[in-house]
Parts: C-alpha cells; sequence; structure tokens
DNA sequence: CGCGACGTTGATTTGCCTCAACGATTGTGG
DNA sequence: CCACAATCGTTGAGGCAAATCAACGTCGCG
C-alpha cells in the first residue's frame, strides 16, 4: 500500500493512531508522474508537498544564463517541493522534475492546515523533518565553499550511493555546482 | 525589558496569552555576551537556540586547512545556534560567537520539550521559523552556484544593509565564499 | 606609543569554465 | 526492425575568475 512508508516515518517521531491514519489519507493524495514529467514548475504556484513513495525527483532552478541548477534529489521516503511558493502561494524559484518514473503522495495547502487542526502531533513530525533538511542545507553550504569539487563529488557518492547509481553524471555535477565536462576529468584523474 | 521582541515575534504567529508568556519566561534564560565571547564552540555540545535581543553575531565552520567559513549571522530577533548539535547533543560543527556585545534569550533542551508539551502552540511558532530558514538557506545555495562573488556581493548589501555596516569586510567576504583580497578588489572597481 | 586588527595592492598560480568535436547508447517513429 | 535523432559521457585547447603569498598603510585601543 502507498502509505505504508509515510505512515512508518511518522510513527518513528509520533504516536499516530490508525484513525489517525485514515484522516491523513482523506486528506492527501496519491500521485503518479512518468519520467521527465514536472511535478511543479519555476514560475508557477507550486500546489503540494510531494512525499515520494517510489521513484526519483529533483528540484531544480534555472538562472539568467538558463543554467540548470539542482537544489535536491529525492528518493523514498523524502519530501520535494518548493516550501517558499508552496507557503506563500507566489511564484516557483524551481521546478521539481521525475528523474524516474515515481509515485507521490501530495499535501495541499488546505489539506495540511487541517491536518494541523486535526492531527496536531503533525505539526511536531514536520517541524522534525525540517530541522532534519536546514541541517542538511547548511552543511551543503559549508561543504560547497570549504572543499574543492573533487572531494565534494567524494562526500557526494559516500553519503548517497543509493542516488549516484541512479541518476545521470550530468545532473550530479549541476548538484556539485560544476560542469559534465569537468565532472569527466575528476573521474578520471585516479579511481 | 529583554522578552518584549520575541513575544511580539511569537505573537505574528500564534496566539499566546500573558500568563503563557510568564511559562516562557521561567523556561529560558537571559545570557549576555561580549564581543567575541563564544556562546558554542565547535566540538563542544551546543547547548541553547538563541534568540537575540540585542547584538550582533556569527555561526562559523573551520575547517580542516584552518580556514573559516561563516555560515550565518544573526542580529536583533533571528536565532542562531548548531541545531544538529543541539537537537542530537553530539559535537558541533559550528562555533556560535558574538561580533558585539550582545542579549540572548537561551532555550535549553529540556527546557523546549518542556515548552512544546504546556504550549503546544510553540511547536507551530517554530515549525514556521525553520520553514523560513530552510527557504533562506536553500536560497543561498543556488546563488553561491548561480551567481560570481560581484554579484552575490551586491546581493548580500540589498539583502542585509544592516549586517553590512556591523560586521567587517574580511567576515563579509567569509560569509561569501571568497578571500578578503577579492572581495577588497571587487569593491573598488566602479562603486 | 606600540601592537594587533583590518583593509588594500601587486604578482603569480590554479581550479574550473567555455567551446567544439566525437563515440557510444538509448529510444522512437516509419 | 531498422534508421536516425537525442541523450549522455568524454577529450582537447584556450581563457578567466578567484586563490595564494607577500608586503604595506591605517586606525583604534590597551
Amino acid at each position: 500500500m502507498s502509505y505504508d512508508l509515510l505512515i512508518r516515518q511518522i510513527r518513528r517521531h509520533v504516536a499516530l493512531s490508525d484513525p489517525d491514519a485514515d484522516i491523513l489519507r482523506s486528506l492527501t493524495r496519491v500521485k503518479k508522474v512518468r519520467k521527465r514529467q514536472f511535478v511543479s514548475e519555476q514560475g508557477e504556484i507550486c500546489r503540494y508537498e510531494n512525499f515520494v513513495v517510489e521513484g526519483c525527483l529533483r528540484c531544480y532552478h534555472i538562472d539568467g544564463k538558463n543554467a540548470e541548477h539542482i537544489v535536491q534529489f529525492a528518493v523514498e521516503g523524502w519530501w520535494i517541493s518548493d516550501l517558499r511558493s508552496f507557503m506563500t502561494e507566489s511564484p516557483a524559484d524551481f521546478t521539481v522534475e521525475a528523474i524516474e518514473p515515481s509515485t507521490l503522495i501530495q499535501f495541499g495547502r488546505k489539506e495540511v492546515e487541517e491536518l494541523y487542526r486535526r492531527l496536531p502531533a503533525l505539526e511536531r513530525f514536520f517541524r522534525v523533518m525540517l530541522q532534519n533538511a536546514l541541517v542538511a542545507s547548511q552543511r551543503r553550504i559549508v561543504d560547497s565553499y570549504s572543499e574543492d569539487a573533487k572531494r565534494r563529488y567524494a562526500e557526494f557518492r559516500e553519503r548517497h550511493p543509493d542516488i549516484e547509481k541512479r541518476v545521470p553524471l550530468y545532473m550530479i555535477a549541476s548538484y556539485l555546482g560544476i560542469t559534465p565536462e569537468f565532472l569527466s576529468r575528476i573521474r578520471q584523474d585516479h579511481n
């Protein structure tokens, strides 16, 4: 069942009864997307927070020079969206796109508010998720400034061996903030 | 009074009665630090989340080559700590240090838990704070990769004119991920 | 008054980018 | 099922943004 992974994740942090889980189910929806399909687009309003049940997605920004910059990958058990756009209902800075055929559980704006009202424990659950995301994001900033591309690549492989195998190299280059050409050169000297 | 700013900030997001405010006061403490004093240190456990009532602080990491990298500044109304260390009670990756003599309100680990229990509305308040912090952090990642140093400096000045005036240039350089020498060169060509 | 903290300047080096071209797959429509 | 087009990774030559190292001037402060 699509909701198993999500409910297990929630229960690792807060209590959630079976009736609660039913409320959760009734206020969200399952969405399947094919490879390369957009879940939300830069410039549009991001209407959902997405929990990944299955598949692999990326969140990226296209800058003024038409260059793509990947902010985040997401695989099974991760969350992905343009949070600012979702919260403020203003045009998104990021596009969320499927890298593989994927199954998501989508949380709409109103429904999230109702969930918080009816299941206050979720407030805590999302707070914990946000804390983890912030910690990861801050670490990325430090790494991007304190390490050169070769070390960043090595760390990426250690930290995300699962993702490394599922996404093309040019996306990893984009995530690391370098060109595909340069990543290719990194890969050949030595290992 | 030291708590005014904090209580106003909380009330912008959730309801907080005067008795609630008293509970808040009783479970936190006011701390004054002098210029250059450490609030928490890299390698030690970060025991508090800090709300800045007055002053200016920075959060930075020292890497293997002994180079400093500033992750975040904080002035009046901001929060600063090593969140991962605080939550997990493990050695911190960052040092938090006062740039000016400062007044903080400190939230300890146990006390925060008790606050969540007694004032569940705070759970929501902190969730919103974390959302904002995560949005800012993600934007910084994108900017660090999509813009050159000159533009990053210009954006920093626009976005944080208050901070720009209060911290030395070499700290701004560190925050921008460049050397003080290079920032100096940026500043002179043209403005 | 002397010293440390801070900002600047010059010369040189380097990590990474740009542009261009070329194989190897993969996939897709006729 | 084949042919042709994308997609993806790699390689080479040349260029630029930013780092490094060293030196020097200025200010504020103990």
